[in-house]
DNA sequence: TCCGAGATTCACT
DNA sequence: GTGAATCTCGGAG
């Protein structure tokens, strides 16, 4: 079977733009539990999403979105549903999920997966730091790294790229989400903007 | 024009 | 536990 067969076959799982619509803690929240899929390089992996964080437009200190449009940052202030990759310490990328309206500069940091699909894909892309399963897609740099997400895709949207998307899976009830700060950032790291699914050993930090 | 910090990860001590 | 790798951006000189 092609994959172009089953990239058709799974088009009716992909979330759409309603999916997109809430607040931008209410979003990170529904996010968790997805499968957050890529088809990067004409090689499909996925993964259920286990931990994100909220940041929260020009208001956030510690929101790229801050300090205004930049040529980097310039996605986020599209419209919710677009996708965000931008570069971190000038090696390691980080995927995004433009929320709320257009102008406003919120976004989902995804933070960690669960690897579901393609998984010797990932091990290949991550290297040696790819021997473990549990490594492959825990923490943002890594995520990137193994799904294939560059800038290049920045600007892309998740409902209509061919190579991002997200699909729906059961909800997550209230009581398996935990909260707490934000990790690596040193201002705005006291408010409880990351989302995790408690007790799944796939979450970073 | 230069310098330091950053939504990170990895190798090495 | 500590430091290096290396791009972007804001602020200082």
């Amino acid at each position: 079977m092609g994959n172009k067969i089953k990239i058709a076959e799974r088009r009716n799982r992909r979330l759409g733009g309603r999916f997109f619509a809430p607040d931008t803690v209410s979003l990170a929240k529904s996010l968790l539990g997805k499968r957050l899929v890529s088809f990067a390089d004409r090689k499909l992996t996925s993964g259920r999403i286990v931990e994100v964080e909220a940041y929260l437009g020009s208001n956030d200190p510690a929101c790229h979105a801050s300090r205004g449009v930049t040529a980097r940052n310039e996605v986020m202030f599209r419209s919710a549903g677009h996708c965000y990759v931008y570069l971190i310490y000038g090696m390691y990328h980080c995927v995004n999920v433009v929320s709320e309206g257009a102008g406003v500069g919120s976004a989902v940091l995804i933070r960690a997966v669960e690897p579901v699909e393609g998984l010797d894909v990932m091990k290949g892309r991550r290297g040696r730091g790819g021997q473990f399963e549990r490594d492959l897609a825990r923490g943002p740099g890594r995520l990137c790294q193994a799904f294939g997400i560059e800038r290049g895709i920045s600007g892309q949207h998740f409902v209509s790229s061919p190579v991002i998307w997200l699909e729906d899976a059961p909800q997550v009830s209230e009581g398996e989400i935990s909260a707490s700060g934000r990790i690596g950032i040193s201002v705005g790291a006291d408010l409880q903007l990351r989302f995790f699914l408690e007790g799944s050993r796939f979450v970073s930090g």
